[in-house]
DNA sequence: GTCTATAAAGGGATAGAC
DNA sequence: GTCTATCCCTTTATAGAC
């Protein structure tokens, strides 16, 4: 009845997200995701017409599935405080637990083209960017909202970068890998902003 | 007198290295390389064994450039609050300046193994990661040096990563690009850190 | 929906002339 | 030090059998 196929088609962009996400799109050849699937290349241009479509697909897929996170991470009724807590515990949950997430989001920031950054913003942080800069306004009217909300991205996102490296660096100890630990820092550093 | 040998090589790294920051490695071809240094492939081999050689002396050659800013953020004698802003200041210029030093970086991160990581890390960063713990503990003693440390280089980083995408990002204005305006936004951030 | 076979192009790398 | 010519392999993608 058809089903097959769709389900098919999704299981194939399940293999495929982390392999883009290690490798990056030149980095991962049709063969490569054929034998991780279990089929033969010539297959894979049954579900996909071509290698760009099969990685834009994988790449919707990967994105979607966060997409709950993005609108649910602002819906508690709560201090400004309480919020920002929570937002930064999230997100750093978020970067440690689905590092393809993460890191395919970084090689598409680097390398996407105008148009797919800009469908991006729209479809994905959109809304989520959205509510981070009425946060920030909220607790910090007197701040820049976009430059607050970047600032609070990078603050999280940026430990989870540096991670691979982060452990031959002056001063490492296990525990700066940890999300809670991370996340505490931050907030704490950000908690003097918050106008009381 | 085979001067012009070190010269020409030189050169082509240098060509060679907006290459690889704007495509990644797998994403440029010898071809390519040799197209845009003005010789044919062959040539290449001349000077450099096989590809992954060239793309580390690559490597090694912007990383080097550097050298000289990492170590000299440090000298000068002043308030720790000046000496904090000097460096996001001198960050600010470094990543917005040289966008390929930052996407190599970025890249190398990224994909690089376990043993290319620990040299990059001994080599390049130690002594500058170094002092900016040290730095860190004079204007934060209660906090942890290499968190501070690893906040304040994703503050900055993250603001130049993110530019590509952040035009299409709600709150956006063109000074948002503009690292004077970056890193005061950062300095005043951490300024509630520094204890007079 | 998957297979084999294959086309057409591009990849890294080498040999040897100049 | 650069060239042409070439080797051998991989790549994307298609055609057509099952």
């Amino acid at each position: 009845m058809g089903k097959n196929k769709q389900k098919t088609k999704a299981e194939i962009l399940t293999i495929t997200i982390p392999l883009f996400a290690n490798e990056g799109y030149a980095g991962v050849s049709m063969r490569q995701i054929a034998k991780a699937v279990g089929i033969k290349a010539a297959s894979l241009y049954h579900h996909f017409p071509d290698k760009q479509t099969l990685y834009i697909e994988a790449l919707a897929q990967a994105f979607g599935k966060h997409a709950d996170f993005m609108n649910e991470a602002f819906t508690l009724q709560a201090t400004p405080e309480q919020r920002l807590r929570q937002l930064i515990h999230k997100l750093c949950i978020l970067v440690t637990e689905d590092a393809d997430f993460s890191r395919l989001m970084q090689r598409e920031i680097m390398d996407g083209d105008e148009k797919r950054l800009k469908l991006l913003a729209d479809q994905v942080f959109s809304d989520f960017f959205h509510d981070m800069n009425r946060l920030c306004r909220s607790f910090a009217p007197d701040r820049d909202p976009h430059l607050m909300t970047v600032s609070i991205l990078g603050l999280v996102i940026y430990h989870y970068q540096i991670a691979p490296i982060r452990c031959f660096l002056p001063g490492f100890q296990a525990s700066h890998n940890d999300p809670d630990i991370i996340g505490q820092h931050i907030f704490t550093l950000l908690k003097n902003e918050i106008e009381l």
